[in-house]
DNA sequence: GCCAACGTTGGC
DNA sequence: GCCAACGTTGGC
């Protein structure tokens, strides 16, 4: 099983939300290695959930891929925000997945305190930034759910 | 609101 | 294919 992170602006959808509804489905994405990264991910896989353009920013809990990538229908539609001419039915250049909630954390964990972790120097979060669907290690996510005493293994 | 770090676009 | 101009992300 493969580990993410997944960015979302809380004022937008913040991991609460995700908690009311159950699941959601993640459309928007208009980057291309984020959609990469979208299109490895397998139902099952755990995901961190991360708050950014927050007070502080920071992960905020776990989710889970409930559904693997499927184009995302956003982009033909001309009155959604996510319109993409330049994608069609024929050929969808975007994708989304579905996620569901698995648990939020007691405390957010900080990206202060994330890069303050010796052991989490090497993130693509710390490292590159600004990417909305990353890669995440099975140590790294293991010792962010430590450090923010969740419980949240598998199942 | 600023701006650094990227990504994308389009002229050539 | 290069690269300048522009747009976006996201921390601060």
């Amino acid at each position: 099983m493969n580990y993410w992170l997944l960015k979302s602006e809380p004022n937008t959808y913040s991991i609460s939300d995700l908690e009311r509804d159950g699941s959601t489905s993640w459309e928007g994405v208009r980057n291309y290695s984020a959609r990469n990264n979208m299109r490895q991910m397998k139902v099952g896989d755990l995901g961190l959930y991360y708050h950014s353009n927050a007070n502080p920013p920071g992960v905020a809990g776990i989710c889970k891929i409930a559904r693997e990538a499927y184009p995302d229908y956003y982009a033909w539609n001309k009155r959604s925000k996510y319109y993409d001419d330049k994608s069609s039915r024929e050929k969808p250049r975007w994708f989304m997945v579905d996620v569901q909630y698995v648990e939020s954390f007691d405390e957010l964990l900080s990206l202060e305190r994330i890069k303050d972790t010796k052991s989490l120097r090497d993130m693509v979060l710390v490292k590159q930034g600004r990417l909305s669907v990353q890669p995440v290690k099975q140590s790294e996510f293991d010792a962010i759910v430590r450090m923010a005493g969740g419980g949240g293994r598998r199942g």
